[in-house]
DNA sequence: AACGGACACAACCGCCTGATG
DNA sequence: TCATCAGGCGGTTGTGTCCGT
């Protein structure tokens, strides 16, 4: 599979001297002072005169080595003052987004592994739109790259549908024909699987560490759940009934599941009218469920 | 080789909330 | 109680790259 070069190459100092800067990587470096556009909140905290020498647009490595040093040596937070104090021309919020999207150690770069796509899935059913709060699970991983995610992968492929990525028509098309998938990634890519599930065997009721906040939210969205322990959301219960899992660390590093029985996928409260295209229109859709395309 | 559309993602914006005086 | 500020959040935009023609 062709990995495309992340784009950040441009920016990023250590993937940086890995391929000859073009003469956009040189526009880059060199960026032009684009014109300011006043918004009420920059004038709230920034005089006339610091707002005509605002910098905007891509950050330089001058910029980054500029701020990481700054951090380290007086650490994060402050962060208007910390723009001000650092002799960095950014607003304080510029700053904190290219800290904590782009700079910080502890921020993965690379492609969502399947493990974390189901997770982020799993949690986008329930919590919708809530970032950030997604991001909590996903370690080292950004709110900004989950919500990028979103839109390029899963939206992408809820536009193809002509469904609405919101609805409760999308969300069944995951549970029928992606999550199959992503489990079926899942296990071959988690090096504790095995085609067995026996070593992995974990009753639903003994599961293992939940998400923060999980298992709270289960427990009070489903009232007639006889189980206190990890209990899947609605969307995926059905389709995982049988399945067995093995979470740890609060993030799906081990997953071993079972693959899903097709009859049993069929067996949802929504009735197949619900759906625009068949089974079959789905399934044998070229430009549709190509799960290659989204790792 | 050139072009243009699609895609990916970093960065920005406006709004909201909580802390502080 | 109110005003102000810092920081966080979700939505949107801008722009470089990819890829098909």
């Amino acid at each position: 599979m062709h990995i495309k070069p992340p784009l950040r190459f441009f920016t990023h100092p250590i993937i940086l001297n890995t391929k000859e800067p073009s003469k956009h990587t040189f526009l880059l470096y060199f960026p032009l002072l684009s014109p300011m556009r006043v918004s009420k909140k920059m004038t709230d905290s920034c005089s006339e005169q610091e707002l005509d020498e605002l910098r905007r647009g891509p950050w330089t490595l001058d910029e980054d080595n500029l701020l990481i040093h700054y951090i380290t040596c007086h650490g994060e937070g402050r962060w208007n003052s910390l723009a001000k104090s650092s002799g960095l021309k950014r607003t304080g919020k510029s700053c904190r987004l290219r800290w904590l999207n782009y700079l910080k150690p502890d921020v993965k770069h690379g492609n969502l592994t399947p493990q974390e796509q189901l997770l982020i899935l799993e949690l986008h059913s329930k919590w919708g739109n809530r970032w950030s709060k997604i991001a909590q699970h996903l370690p080292g991983r950004t709110d900004n790259e989950i919500k990028n995610y979103w839109r390029t992968k899963v939206q992408k492929q809820a536009r193809h549908l002509k469904i609405d990525s919101n609805s409760k028509r999308f969300v069944e098309a995951l549970r029928q024909f992606w999550l199959p998938r992503l489990f079926e990634k899942v296990d071959h890519t988690s090096p504790s699987s095995s085609t067995s599930t026996s070593t992995m065997e974990v009753d639903q009721k003994n599961l293992i560490p939940q998400p923060q906040g999980m298992m709270e939210n289960m427990n009070s969205s489903s009232s007639n759940s006889e189980s206190s322990g990890f209990k899947l959301p609605y969307v995926y219960e059905t389709s995982l009934h049988s399945h067995s899992y093995n979470v740890d660390n609060n993030n799906f590093d081990k997953i071993s599941l079972n693959q899903p029985d097709v009859q049993e996928l069929g067996s949802s409260d929504m009735s197949i009218l619900d759906f625009q295209l068949t089974d079959a229109e789905w399934i044998s859709n070229d430009t549709f469920w190509n799960m290659d395309q989204l790792w």
